[in-house]
DNA sequence: ACCTGAACACCGTTCAAGT
DNA sequence: ACCTGAACACCGTTCAAGT
């Protein structure tokens, strides 16, 4: 790829900055972390193949990141850059659209999850902000402030582990293989929880305003929503 | 390891079967591969190191195990085995035990939610037995039946989500790196959600409540536990 | 300051061949 | 039926050296 430095000279070298290209900066590098995660997925980035698209070696790259975890951190702040509450709005609905947001953005980087959980708190400012916009949020639900980090909690692990899910499980919603399970799993064989993308969105929505519901009564706030069963498509 | 071969010739071949060790079974590599995992976390679990372990070469685990993918839904199995709700009790004592007993299972080896999440629906009989209880348990709170399935997706993803949180970041509740949090992030400086262990088993109790409690107002069941403010230690 | 080549110590999986 | 050795096609990271 990138074949956009023009040979100058006859020179042999083929690297890419003996031909002549400007600097690689550390955006180059994370940029093309970020296009390679999105086209090839997690499996798919490595740090020689990121080296392969950018006309270099493996070694380059550690001059402008430390190891691939910091590169994965960076593009995990790029990811979250855009993410961010409604500015104005009641509390309830300015932190479902957020959750909303952050699905959206994670769902389309699900491995990114998994940088952030084994990120303990050595976060980014971006990943920070998105974090302080929660909770601020949640504080604003008028819950006792004693409880709002526990309910923080609550909320973070629902949206991450929903997006991990519903990015890893194959889309399908091909059920379990095994013989008869009607007759094995009963409860199973009634409620099939199928992974059809229209499932999913109302299984999110059913879930951030389970959530919230939780917070709004005990201040008197009307409820979002009925607490169950809506209308299907 | 596994010198419990003793040598009953002078032959020089060094390999396991050749000092007269029976023949290995599909029970024996998956045993080896928990205590891998047990000893050295999901990153010391390599077909290869568990070859060594096993005294034998990579090759040979393919013929008991189609790849690395079947081991570790082996293992899974295996760790779900003892995980099921009490046979008697309330509906939602019965599924707050539930939740509580995959939530020690799965904290020992967390990389298997990981497993979980890539199997789809490919399940193993242990698994899908869980699976069911938990719908079965979710199905007697009385919801309407088409919330089910939407209700079960909500708890799993809350303890897939909260395991993975807890046993991916590091127990300490080292706090942002950022030169200034306070000024930069106010709301997280003031609710600030630190990972000690303690605090951790709070916040799954308080999780678990608050979603069990959105089930049971709707049928008039009296509230399991007030849904904020508990006396902390 | 920025990049390179070569090396080190690993991976998962396949396959023909052995017993 | 069960196992082996060797190979294939990969990894992340380091380091002395080059420009």
């Amino acid at each position: 790829m990138s074949r956009s430095a023009f040979k100058k000279t006859g020179r042999k070298s083929t690297s890419a900055r003996a031909k002549g290209r400007v600097a690689l900066t550390r955006e180059d590098v994370v940029a093309a972390g970020a296009r390679l995660l999105d086209s090839e997925g997690i499996d798919g980035v490595s740090m020689r193949r990121l080296a392969d698209v950018l006309d270099t070696g493996p070694a380059t790259l550690y001059w402008h990141v430390r190891d691939k975890h910091e590169l994965l951190s960076a593009v995990l702040e790029e990811t979250l850059r855009d993410v961010r509450a409604p500015s104005a709005g009641p509390w309830d609905e300015r932190l479902l659209e957020l959750l909303r947001r952050g699905r959206s953005a994670l769902r389309a980087r699900p491995a990114l999850i998994d940088v952030l959980w084994r990120s303990g708190w050595e976060l980014g400012p971006e990943t920070l902000r998105v974090v302080d916009e929660a909770i601020g949020l949640i504080a604003a639900s008028g819950i006792p402030d004693r409880d709002v980090a526990d309910v923080y909690y609550t909320f973070t692990t629902f949206l991450f582990g929903f997006v991990a899910a519903e990015a890893t499980s194959p889309g399908t919603g091909r059920f379990p293989a095994s013989k008869d399970p009607t007759r094995a799993f009963p409860h199973l064989a009634k409620h099939r929880p199928a992974a059809d993308p229209a499932g999913m969105d109302r299984r999110f929505e059913a879930g951030i305003a389970r959530l919230v519901a939780s917070l709004a009564p005990i201040r008197g706030v009307k409820a979002i929503r009925p607490r169950h069963s809506r209308a299907r498509s």
